[in-house]
DNA sequence: CTGAAAGCGCTAACAG
DNA sequence: CTGTTAGCGCTTTCAG
């Protein structure tokens, strides 16, 4: 139904060659000719078809962009970086949500290939599914990108932090602030999760500080995970000071149950996230919490990716560990040293 | 590359066409013949190529999504909704911003048609860009569903809300809560915005509450633009004792806005929101909103396009309202009689 | 500067 | 049950 090249040079009487490179702006056509092929596509409404371009050059101009969920606002962010780089090259995102589960991962990602994008930006759902995606990837060798998860084991692209420095970044601060009973609530298996937990481990061992096993509980990724986590951090007998979130939403809830106990933030317990997503400054409590330049991610990610895909041969895996920033704000600020905000 | 039926049909000795059925499971393949396909189509990791599919059966299975912003947390349970009705079907999402501009919104468009999505769901940016789009779809007769903004001249399908509905009912509420100097903070341009603000002002005339001009000041879509309204608000001579903002970020912003002129929520100034995103309930001050059903939209918009898509010849336009209803927290609880939370 | 030939990987329609 | 023929709309050679 809509025009084709076919038509347009049956109306001009010339050939579909001839149409195809002006439209084109090949050099190798009078401007005389060149411009009226453009002028009858215009009339028809031509829109070329890019699926049948597509298969010739295969070259879709569309990449895949699988993340664990699009409703945090950190991945919303870091979409938008990626957009912002990739956009003006033409490239469209085919977004898939993952849940936070391998095998719908698994199932996007075989998608994605199938329908032949340029190439993936992907936040791995959880450690597991690592070997299938190398399967994926790797044999088609579609140029592919990790963002805020590692995949243990797997030797790929990666843009994201330094998650071990987020999570002493954050335990340091808060024993500064003054508290010496320092819990977190964890993430579930992804490596950022781990990495996050490590940095809390190591910050408290540096600082000699011993806490009991329930001090870290899992509660993760969203604010209601959080929020329940953190009733159960408050019913323990000796219950902490001072809790590090996996990330913002989860810090977010961890403060709804700390007021609804009855208890000030960050007086009774200070609070610290990760993320610093946009609205954290505009929370019941505005939050401290551990900026990962998200927009920036996106953005490494984007150009990395573009980089990849360009290249006439795979190119060595790189790795972009984007700064982190400690922002201090009201929920853990207890002394009048804390600087920022 | 990878592997395709041609390779598979060879080596086994049988024509593409036997590979082709088998493969999609048709019935008239031997059971014997299916399972040899079958077996060595996983040994050689074959993936179906859905571009060479795709131009033959002219069906892509990708849907457009076209929102203003990503990062509005309204757009993304939006784009949640839509998924989860979409994604059992096969469908895969294609994702652009408009960044609340007609004529990006209208090149994403046209990059969208000539990649042939099957459909497209739009929340136009502006009213403006009506015509182009009308154009671009009715002529390829590509089916569409408008969300959350109809486009005024424009006979489409459309999910939403009654925003007129939710101006009045933000208006009265805070007439009830004993505000008497009502103000509002509109969006800009797009249909709802309009709808919102005749809302509020037939719920103004309703009561016989007169109120200067400067009530009305725009500041949308963005909590740092509802914090500058807010500002201009708090400046004039008469004060706003209530303010019912466009949408959640907004108002948070103007809470913000509010609270730093040292002035309380809602005691001196009550607030209420549009959308009941996600973190209204974990705001500074917990924001009274009136929910628009946004999962709902998302939902109701995937379940009409899937509709459009299947149907032989178009459809006729729906019009789909989604219930709202006024969620009352503190940012405007000045009464004991207010309900709901 | 213009065009003819060949084919991207797959499927619809029909024959055997 | 299996295969042949034709072609989706476009681009990449390569000849005029």
């Amino acid at each position: 139904m809509p025009a084709r090249m076919k038509d347009i040079a049956e109306d001009l009487g010339v050939s579909l060659m001839t149409v195809s490179k002006a439209l084109r702006n090949h050099t190798d056509i009078s401007q005389a000719t060149r411009n009226r092929v453009l002028a009858r596509a215009r009339e028809l409404d031509y829109q070329p078809n890019w699926i049948a371009r597509s298969l010739v050059t295969r070259r879709t101009y569309a990449v895949g962009l699988v993340i664990p969920d699009l409703m945090h606002s950190f991945f919303a962010e870091v979409a938008k970086g990626v957009a912002r780089k990739i956009d003006p090259l033409g490239y469209q995102i085919v977004i898939s949500n993952s849940e936070e589960d391998g095998d719908t991962e698994d199932r996007q990602l075989e998608l994605l290939a199938a329908r032949k994008v340029d190439g993936l930006i992907v936040a791995p759902a959880s450690s597991r599914s690592g070997s299938r995606m190398l399967g994926t990837l790797r044999a088609r060798n579609l140029p592919c990108v990790l963002i805020d998860r590692t995949l243990p084991g797997l030797e790929a692209n990666f843009v994201g932090s330094r998650d071990d420095e987020i999570g002493r970044m954050a335990t340091e601060h808060l024993w500064e602030q003054g508290c010496r009973r320092i819990a977190h609530i964890r993430g579930t298996g992804a490596a950022n999760s781990v990495g996050r937990l490590r940095g809390y481990r190591r910050a408290l061992a540096k600082l000699r500080l011993e806490v009991p096993k329930e001090y870290v509980v899992t509660g993760a990724p969203h604010d209601e995970d959080g929020y329940q986590a953190m009733r159960r951090l408050l019913a323990l007998a000796d219950r902490p000071d001072g809790v590090y979130c996996y990330n913002d939403p989860v810090a977010a809830g961890a403060i709804q149950a700390v007021l609804e106990a009855g208890l000030r933030v960050p007086e009774d317990v200070a609070i610290v996230g990760t993320g610093n997503v946009h609205y954290s400054d505009l929370l019941r409590v505005p939050l401290t919490t551990v900026d990962q330049g998200s927009a920036r991610i996106g953005e490494e990610a984007g150009d990395l990716l573009v980089k990849c895909m360009l290249a006439k041969t795979p190119l060595k895996p790189r790795h972009i560990l984007v700064p982190v920033r400690l922002v201090v704000r009201e929920s853990s600020r207890r002394t009048r040293a804390a600087v920022g905000g």
